[in-house]
DNA sequence: CAGGTAGTCGTTTTT
DNA sequence: CGACTACCTG
């Protein structure tokens, strides 16, 4: 006996002795295929670890020949540490591995199989750059191409795509065959044909040709994206990189071309065991016939649960557990674990009822198979506890009586908080959990990946990157971020200077071209620019020297030296050390310095400039960098997803949220490209419910003791809620009992007092009298109309202070647009014969504005604007050149109009002439199918009493012209001109001729935000949850007053 | 039953 | 933005 066996066989005996008789029988039998279905709770992880300790006990085999391959880290981890209970060190020479780490290491120990001598797995962000790449190379007409919107919205379909593809071993032809398939069955079905006839339209029996048209366009968008996947791979190759399906796919190809090496590995892991084996994919189940090959009786031990199967949408399969059954029939050595260690029988019998519903269980699939799951200590059956069904009157109260519930069991039964844990669906509503306990003290656990761009603190630290960025390579072009950067409570600037500030600019800039920092740099210099200036705040001077330094660091420094210093001199470090959350803000910091870090490492040329673009694409991919916060520590309740909750066990389980738009109804989001269902084996819809039973079934067989299930009447908005189906199946054959929970009126009181009411933000309005002179010199405007109207401090910054604001891609774009259709009539005008340019001179000036603004845009946005403006703008010209009215007024600029002594200003894009009767044209950039845009052309009406926008709009000219003393002209309509088609390139006017009502409804609307203007009602938000302003100022307001809604 | 339209909502998780 | 549902209307 070696001395590795004297030494595990103390430890294995003590361990050995407390197996029940089943994991006996699988422990002892070494030699061929074993198949254990362990039930939850059935001690499945002391399993697999006695019996590598038995194998190599009984055996010759060393650690070495042993691999044990897991689907998670934690599983390995967890693994190795039980191991290791039992034989000490000796457990690091086994290998127990995830699947992707195995295959990892295949791959970098073997490099020169795979063609290349530097190979690194892709990460993510270099995912997104490379499938970018591909999605600017779309040509015109591919139906993936997007020219306004988000152009790049694709790249997240087209990855999910090509992972899919991966995990599935489809290639673009095979999706092409199954397309054409499926659209050649579509006459076949009794979907698209009419059922009943309807006069002068269709017959029974005909077609439906549009929903068949539909289906062809989604299947040339499929067809389309999976045409790109080659492309794809060709980059990932060209760049030297893999992803992960690629380490399992390549592993698999190269076994197979290179049989030696998968000799090798066959040779040294005589033993293989796998865990959680209802996880496994189709290719990572290849992975493992393939080490097997084709012994009839090879060493493999796999142990899995079907009926916990949850992780489908990553393509487990449970498929391959019954595959794997059959595929090894005669000699397999079948156990099932019924034996439960872990909850008392009233929770195993719910359970039990519940996962009955399901069909595609190996029980149902397998002869002679049986899975009751018995309680294995029933002297814990004295203080049997049923489980419980709580129904609630609505989500709020729900939290609020389970709040209660977790105090009470706290502080007056002492119940340690790590013994409970809330189960829910999503992570969504952990989060307004966690935020409720915290509130009540209630000690919470809860791990959460957090997305950094959405802490303040890193946004606030990326936004000054963001600035330095933008004056390095366009100076004097950052200057909205600068009006935010200065509100910043790192520097301590009272929000009413930076207002002075900026109006002082504002107003400079009439005269001469300035900006913020421009203005600021000459204070810095001269100290006095002019002496009729009030000397701007102090503080500001200290941010604008700091900005300054790293400006022009930038030129000359390191990335990573830049950040650096950013952070050490931008006041972040004793604004986090004096904060009560200082750990997290710490974390918060580090990442995004490691951030910079890892893409200076990946790419050592990367400037500032290059990396706010990289930000940019991952924002705009909603692409999170992960940050795991961990909430509380391990002695609070756990919060948990049912996802999360695997494996894991809980004296006490609230399953909360119990109702069937959490579960079953819970529609399912898109997948970006709709696959044909002549790919796909089963019916989506029956395998997906019952996915989620055995999600149902994972939740609740967590519980130990007490299983408290719980759902809602209705929902906080007072619609009615039904409870899952799940809650009634559980409660078939034992008759638990529903109890209605009140929480009692204080409590409810107090969590309301607690809950976020709505509050409308308030700027302090005291020693603000210059804001009279600005008073003084306004004029009323539709833009200033508008703003109020939607919320009082949108006009106060935009239309009174005038804050500076980025010209945004499409804005620019717009102008462009506005300008090029400016100088074709000018041109029509001023040529001998009133006739208009041709289409080319159109387009000229429409590129001359673009070029002339390029800067705006990046490289990619500017191409594709191009082509997509000379596309609209040439269509546009086609079909309305000939019928155009020449008698017009082009860009028209009204001032000094006053109607019952207000002053009105406005400038018209086109005005047509009948006689002294007047159409006043509007040009509109966009969709008007794009949503809102209908609303805003309509009338008051109950849902707006106000009316929309452009409808106000258009009233407001009519108001302007008619007062208007230099000419006689009667605004008879006006017309919003939509210069973007519509997807089938229909173009669209939208005429409003307006009523003498409209006007008088306008003209008292103007009158009273008038009145309120005067009167500087302007200090107080909307509170509209969206509001960009409300939200800017109740962050960067210190002395900000909450004005309570209940005042109203 | 078919078509239009207004309204709603946009996971779960690992490598 | 766009897919899906619920509801209304002919």
């Amino acid at each position: 006996m070696s001395i590795l066996r004297e030494q595990l066989t103390a430890g294995f005996e003590k361990i050995y002795r407390q197996l029940n008789e089943q994991q006996r029988r699988a422990v002892d039998h070494l030699e061929g295929p074993v198949m254990v279905i362990a039930g939850p709770g059935t001690g499945k992880t002391q399993l697999l670890a006695a019996r590598i300790g038995r194998i190599l006990q009984e055996t010759d085999a060393l650690p070495e020949n042993i691999l044990c391959l897991t689907y998670t880290d934690a599983g390995a981890v967890a693994m190795r540490q039980r191991l290791q209970s039992f034989i000490g060190a000796e457990a690091y020479r086994v290998n127990i591995h995830t699947f992707h780490a195995f295959c990892n290491d295949i791959i970098q120990d073997n490099r020169t199989l795979f063609e290349k001598n530097s190979l690194e797995p892709v990460s993510e962000l270099e995912r997104i750059e490379l499938i970018k790449t591909i999605v600017d190379g779309l040509d015109k007409d591919n139906p993936l191409k997007r020219y306004r919107g988000d152009a790049y919205f694709e790249i997240s379909n087209l990855k999910n795509l090509y992972s899919d593809m991966k995990r599935e071993g489809w290639d673009a032809a095979f999706i092409k065959t199954g397309i054409r398939e499926y659209l050649e069955d579509l006459p076949n079905r009794e979907a698209f044909i009419y059922k009943t006839s309807r006069a002068g339209k269709y017959n029974k029996g005909d077609l439906k040709q549009e929903a068949i048209e539909n289906e062809k366009d989604k299947m040339a968008r499929t067809a389309a994206a999976a045409d790109t996947f080659v492309i794809y791979q060709e980059l990932l190759h060209r760049h030297n990189r893999y992803d992960f399906e690629d380490m399992i796919n390549w592993v698999l190809t190269a076994f197979r071309e290179h049989p030696y090496l998968l000799a090798q590995c066959r040779e040294q892991y005589q033993y293989i065991l796998v865990d959680e084996y209802q996880d496994t994919s189709g290719s990572q189940n290849a992975l493992v016939s393939a080490l097997l090959g084709d012994d009839p009786t090879p060493n493999i031990f796999v142990v899995g649960d079907d009926d916990q199967s949850i992780y489908r949408f990553q393509g487990a399969n449970v498929v391959n557990m019954l595959n794997f059954a059959q595929a090894y029939a005669p000699v397999l050595y079948t156990i099932v674990l019924t034996e439960n260690y872990r909850s008392v029988q009233p929770v195993l019998d719910v359970s039990r009822a519940l996962i009955g519903h399901n069909e595609e269980r190996l029980v149902n699939k397998l002869p002679g198979l049986e899975k009751v799951l018995k309680a294995a200590h029933p002297d814990r059956m004295h203080d049997l506890t049923v489980p419980r069904l709580c129904i609630y009157a609505n989500p709020f109260q729900e939290m609020a009586g389970l709040a209660g519930e977790l105090e009470s069991l706290i502080r007056e039964q002492g119940v340690p908080p790590e013994h409970i844990a809330v189960i829910y669906r999503e992570n969504k509503y952990g989060e307004a959990l966690s935020r409720f306990l915290q509130m009540k003290d209630i000690p919470v656990y809860a791990k959460r990946k957090q997305d950094l761009f959405k802490e303040p603190l890193a946004v606030k630290l990326l936004t000054l990157l963001r600035y330095i960025a933008a004056e390095t390579e366009v100076p004097y072009s950052g200057d909205g971020l600068l009006f935010e950067i200065l509100h910043y409570d790192l520097y301590g600037v009272p929000p009413v200077e930076v207002a002075r500030l900026s109006v002082e600019v504002a107003e400079k800039s009439f005269r001469e071209k300035t900006s913020l920092r421009a203005y600021l740099q000459d204070w810095l210099k001269t100290r006095n620019p002019t002496l009729f200036e009030q000397r701007p705040h102090e503080a500001l001077f200290e941010v604008a020297r700091k900005l300054e330094g790293w400006i022009g660091a930038a030129f000359n420094t390191t990335l990573q030296e830049l950040t650096e210093r950013v952070i050490r001199e931008g006041g972040f470090l004793p604004h986090v050390l004096q904060s009560p959350d200082k750990v997290w803000l710490m974390q918060v910091l580090s990442a995004v310095f490691d951030f910079v870090k890892a893409e200076t490492r990946r790419n050592p040329e990367l400037n500032i400039g290059g990396l706010v673009r990289t930000l940019d694409l991952m924002e705009r991919n909603g692409l999170p960098v992960a940050i795991n916060r961990i909430l509380g520590n391990e002695h609070g309740v756990n919060l948990l997803t049912a996802h999360g909750a695997k494996g894991l066990e809980f004296e006490y389980v609230f399953l909360a949220g119990g109702n069937a738009t959490n579960w079953e109804k819970k529609r399912k989001p898109s997948s970006g490209y709709t696959l044909p269902d002549t790919l796909l084996e089963t019916p989506a819809k029956y395998q997906e419910e019952e996915e989620l039973r055995r999600l149902f079934f994972v939740a609740v067989t967590r519980a130990r003791r007490h299983l408290s299930i719980s759902w809602c009447r209705e929902n906080n908005e007072g619609k009615a809620l039904e409870p899952s189906r799940f809650i009634a199946e559980l409660r078939e054959g034992s008759d638990l009992p529903e109890e209605t929970v009140t929480p009692d009126s204080n409590r409810l009181a107090d969590f309301a007092a607690l809950e976020f009411t709505a509050a409308a933000p308030r700027i302090s309005a005291e020693g603000q009298e210059w804001i009279d002179r600005l008073l003084d010199k306004f004029v009323m405007n539709v833009t200033a109309l508008n703003n109020y109207l939607d919320c009082p401090l949108k006009f106060y910054y935009n239309n009174l202070l005038r804050v500076p604001s980025g010209r945004s891609e499409a804005t620019e774009f717009g102008s462009a647009v506005h300008h090029a259709l400016e100088r074709l009539f000018l041109k029509m005008q001023e040529s001998e014969d009133r006739s208009f340019p041709a289409e080319e001179v159109l387009l000229n000036d429409f590129r001359w504005f673009m070029h002339h603004h390029r800067e705006s845009f990046t490289r990619e946005a500017y191409a594709r604007r191009m082509e997509y403006g000379q596309d609209i703008l040439r269509h546009y010209y086609q079909q309305y050149a000939a019928g155009w009215n020449k008698v017009v007024s082009i860009e028209l600029n009204v001032r000094h109009v006053v109607v019952d002594g207000i002053p009105l200003k406005g400038k018209l894009d086109k005005l047509e002439f009948n006689g002294n009767a007047v159409n006043v044209v509007d040009y509109k950039t966009g969709n008007y199918e794009r949503k809102g845009t209908r609303e805003k052309l309509l009338p008051p009406n109950e849902k707006n009493p106000l009316g929309g926008d452009y409808w106000r709009q258009a009233v407001f000219y009519k108001l302007l012209l008619d007062h208007y003393k230099l000419k006689d002209w009667r605004v008879a309509s006006t017309e919003f001109d939509f210069i973007e088609p519509n997807k089938k390139k229909e173009y669209y006017k939208h005429r409003i001729d307006i009523t003498a009502e409209d006007t008088a409804t306008v003209l008292s609307q103007v009158k009273t935000v008038w009145q309120q203007i005067r009167q500087r009602e302007f200090y107080t938000g909307c509170g509209k949850p969206d509001c960009h302003w409300c939200h800017f100022t109740s962050t960067h307001h210190q002395q900000l007053e909450t004005e309570d809604a209940e005042t109203e």
